[in-house]
DNA sequence: TAAATTTGTGACAAAATTGTTACAGGATCA
DNA sequence: TGATCCTGTAACAATTTTGTCACAAATTTA
């Protein structure tokens, strides 16, 4: 699903940073560690991680106020931030959703929790870049400017070709018969044959390209479907 | 980078108001605050927002119901709006793009989320004041002096045409029905045949000239739009 | 393997959408 | 008031889209 996503841990306790990253490895995720809030954002600033990890206590700099900085960054601004913390203090909870951070976890903590909220923040914050427009694997789909793209150059399609991709860009990994399409993607009440929408989706994958043809699948017997995943 | 844009927060439940002014206000922008429609309705016409972010579910008038009255004033119209929902409809998301919605966020959200997609509308919906002209390519509009030139020398538009172009300068990258550009552009209760929409994108693109037609890009089976980009 | 299903493809004519032009009535302005 | 400019419509042309069909290719079934 992705690219590997990279996370900065930032922990002044080694033996709590290496528990965190096996936990993330293992999880998929790739780690960059850091001790101290000074050497952080050196590191963000340099491999611009996907996630920070963040220690809420530590010497010198703490880790709220380095939350402070990324938010007041432009280039920092949008990296998402979860906190932990030893205290249960709501005040500290409040202070903190301020300051932007995304999420909060309470030491001690499970890995399988760690790992768990951290997807959780990773799925709210990432697929929405900018406006509601949706990304699958370099198609991108605007509803607002009303374009899709394919690797960054525009695609020709036409009204329901461009009505079918939506449709199935925001219903994923699911089997749609050619009924089932007909009543969401033309309308409900319109008469047309049901191969009618094979020939739609031809059109639709030959707008794609071939690299991009194996998002819309035929599941034999049943429809189509539309998945990042190979049959 | 231009002067402090002033927000209005449209919520009646008074945490969920402060939540996203504190978060704007890190961000650098100015919040205003109402409880009610009705309130902010004042609040819109003293203030002269730059953007509002308004609640769909309120007691009395819905958000919904606010923004249809200020796209129907000449004077509210053009004030962005982004709009802040529990559902995940895409009904409602329709629903509300139709009514002139510029964006929506579904709730819960981080402010982060907030923050980026507000900036990214405003970058969309460009210096709508009243005193700078907008420039698109050797494009210029000038509110002022009440006229528009093309790499220097001034085009012949009828007013028509002319307050046409300056909704779209102002509300870049994005499709519009010819409902739509009725309901903003000729103000809404007004009965004229659709396709008069369509005389005066052909008025509009002729007096343009060659150079710039393509910025009037025609979405089929939609509308209209006006980008940059190239189709 | 042959027969039967199911899906992919290209072509085509009808239908829908958009572009373009001309024009009559209003509005505006000197 | 007369001339000029603007606007909305209607009519027609150009273009695009759509639904079907007929046939090919692929897959399953017997």
């Amino acid at each position: 699903m992705g690219p590997v996503k990279q996370i900065l841990i930032v922990d002044d306790e080694a033996p709590i940073r290496q528990m965190i990253a096996v936990a993330l490895e293992m999880a998929g995720f790739e780690c960059i560690e850091a001790d101290s809030a000074q050497l952080a954002l050196e590191k963000i600033i340099n491999n611009k991680p996907d996630m920070v990890l963040l220690d809420w206590m530590m010497p010198k700099m703490s880790g709220i106020e380095l939350a402070r900085r990324l938010r007041s960054s432009e280039q920092t601004a949008d990296i998402p931030i979860i906190m932990l913390t030893a205290r249960d203090d709501e005040d500290h909870k409040v202070h903190g959703l301020e300051a932007g951070i995304d999420d909060y976890i309470t030491k001690p903590f499970s890995p399988r929790e760690l790992v768990a909220r951290l997807k959780s923040v990773l799925r709210r914050v990432t697929p929405r870049g900018v406006d509601n427009a949706v990304e699958v694997d370099g198609l991108i789909l605007d509803p607002i400017s009303h374009r899709a793209s394919a690797d960054g150059h525009a695609l020709d399609l036409g009204p329901t070709e461009y009505r079918l991709l939506q449709f199935f860009m925001t219903h994923q990994d699911r089997a749609y018969s050619r009924t089932q399409l007909l009543d969401m993607v033309w309308g409900g009440n319109v008469y047309v044959e049901e191969r009618t929408v094979d020939v739609h989706i031809r059109r639709l994958r030959k707008a794609l390209g071939k690299r991009h043809q194996y998002l819309v699948q035929t599941v034999r017997g049943t429809g189509y479907r539309f998945s990042t995943q190979t049959q």
